[in-house]
RNA sequence: GGCCCGUUCGUCUAAGGGUUAGGACACCACCCUUUCACGGUGGUGAUACGAGUUCGAAUCUCGUACGGGCUACCA
């Protein structure tokens, strides 16, 4: 019980990392900070045909983003290295031979065409799919069947071979769960799945007991999808290293698309991102968008996601990452599936754009003024004038949703328009309006103090003297500066544009109008 | 087909035998605002169905329906 706590999450290195497999990161990541353990990161790279070039280095470039990095793993080193499966190879292979000796597993020499055969055999209305179980293993080619002579002879002509769990008949798996507690298999229902293929490599029902058992995990948070294979690891533990050792595992509830499960034709389908960050899968070249790239904060991508299937009870539902790592508690994770929303998933984004400091880690290149930053040197524009940044970042704040709404809120800071909504302003020009901003172009060259304040009530003086009432002037006056009908208050916009820049603008409007 | 898991407003969820079933997102209305937002106030809206246990069930049990996962030398 004074196990010190280690997490394990096991990507596999074969495209983007999604919303249910960053939750999943995300979960084991509070749970080990919470109880002051580690979280290791060990890769599942053992299928070199699925495995995608560059994909590990992309997963942990999301983990980093996310600020959710591993205490140990192949790129951060640690103890118990490696942690590629690729590299532990005879490890496994070590372990699955010790099966065989203890009687829990055996060679099966079936080649693809056989056990093809075997399933359409096999296969009837009443079981869809036939399963290398109890009884078709005395049909095959396996040492169970064959004379220890004939595997010994295949064995030493280098037949292709794996190795499988010999599944005990009739047996009742129980283990508890951290989410749904007491969960139990008939052991007769589950296969003889492969423990080794037949290229030396492991499959994950090995390579997750083994290492974990290697590594010293306390604790394995992982998909439902792996639920109904748990039997076969619990089995493994039994045989191999005793089932006290092993670690305690919850299985989440999957992450659900508008239409049953996500998928990232999902993200195209109905413009929103998957995941965490932009993957191209370079055998396609096809691009799924991120969540950093739409416009996420980290912030706020881990507060919804933690959302998404639980809470700590209260109403509370903006949580910095510490109040996450002090709250969370992996018995209050739903048991059911949640059904992904993309608006309120803007809303959690919303909030924390305007809670952030626009100051915050100004050295660092984390802060919000730094993402905001960038989002403009994306659209070529460079930040010269840091004072000036600053001020449009919190005048505009509060009405940006992602972080490339700021872009579109007050690029006219930056770029002079050049087009105008004239057909706002025109039906109704009239030589009145002509002469009052006249009268204010002169009025604000003389302006000793330029402030909203006085700018605005500059402006309602002269709406006065000449007769005219604001509401008719406050528009095109708006258009002159930015364009069109939109952006924060005119007067506010005016002090930020300066002097020379705001009756630059009034007089090119004045020219084409 | 078999096995496993699940089911409270449209969505995320609270309520662990006794609440007018609470909150948030979205939606609608009003207020604020001489642009658009933000914000404020209010509103519509849910215990899948059927039995049982109980004085009393969203909550416990069973069945049904529906949804999901697994059923690979993929993870």
């Amino acid at each position: 019980m004074s196990k010190k706590v280690r997490v394990r999450f096991a990507p596999s290195p074969t495209g983007g990392l999604h919303l249910g497999g960053m939750r999943t990161v995300l979960y084991n990541y509070l749970f080990a900070k919470k109880h002051g353990g580690n979280f290791i990161v060990r890769i599942e790279d053992s299928d070199q045909s699925r495995y995608v070039a560059g994909a590990e280095e992309y997963i942990f470039n999301c983990l980093k983003w996310a600020g959710l990095e591993p205490d140990e793993s192949a790129i951060h080193g640690g103890e118990y290295k490696p942690y590629r499966q690729s590299e532990r190879k005879d490890i496994y292979k070590k372990y699955a031979e010790q099966l065989i000796k203890d009687g829990h597993a055996y060679y099966a020499f079936d080649t693809p065409e056989e056990l093809e055969k075997m399933r359409n055999d096999f296969k009837s209305d009443h079981n869809h799919s036939p399963q290398y179980d109890g009884l078709v293993r005395m049909k095959m080619r396996n040492s169970v069947t064959l004379t220890s002579e004939e595997t010994k002879k295949l064995l030493d002509e280098g037949a292709r071979h794996v190795i499988r769990i010999k599944m005990p008949e009739h047996e009742t798996v129980t283990f508890t769960d951290l989410i749904r507690g007491e969960v139990s298999f008939d052991t007769s229902l589950v296969d003889d799945k492969v423990l080794l293929k037949a290229d030396g490599m492991p499959t994950y029902h090995l390579a997750v007991v083994v290492d974990d058992y290697l590594m010293k995990i306390s604790h394995a948070f992982r998909g439902e999808e792996w639920l109904s294979s748990a039997p076969v690891h619990v089995l493994l533990w039994k045989y191999l290293f005793g089932i006290n050792e092993m670690p305690q595992w919850a299985h989440l509830p999957l992450i659900l698309g508008p239409n049953g499960k996500l998928s990232k034709r999902d993200g195209a389908k109905y413009g929103f991102p998957v995941f965490a960050m932009n993957w191209m899968d370079p055998k396609t070249n096809e691009l799924v968008e991120g969540f950093k790239e739409k416009g996420f904060l980290p912030e706020a991508f881990i507060n919804l996601l933690a959302l998404l299937g639980w809470n700590d009870g209260t109403e509370q539902e903006i949580f910095s990452k510490e109040e996450l790592i002090e709250k969370f508690s992996i018995e209050r994770v739903h048991s059911g599936g949640a059904k992904f929303d993309y608006e309120k998933a803007k809303w959690f984004n919303h909030e924390w754009i305007k809670r952030l400091q626009i100051s915050e880690l100004p050295a660092g290149r984390q802060g919000l003024r730094f993402q905001i930053e960038a989002v403009f040197n994306a659209k070529g524009i460079t930040i010269n004038d840091s004072v000036k940044f600053e001020k449009i970042i919190s005048l505009v704040k509060d009405r940006c949703t992602l972080l490339t709404d700021f872009y579109d809120q007050s690029y006219f800071f930056f770029i002079t328009p050049e087009k105008w909504d004239v057909d706002a302003v025109k039906p109704k020009w009239s030589e009145t309006k002509k002469l009052f901003f006249a009268e204010l172009i002169r009025n604000f060259e003389l302006c000793p103090d330029w402030r909203a304040t006085i700018l605005e009530n500059n402006f309602k003086e002269i709406t006065v003297v000449n007769e005219i009432k604001p509401g008719e002037v406050l528009l095109p006056f708006r258009i002159m500066l930015v364009g069109g009908k939109f952006g924060p208050g005119v007067f506010d916009i005016a002090e930020i544009l300066g002097k020379e820049d705001t009756i630059l603008r009034i007089k090119k409007f004045l020219e084409i109008i």
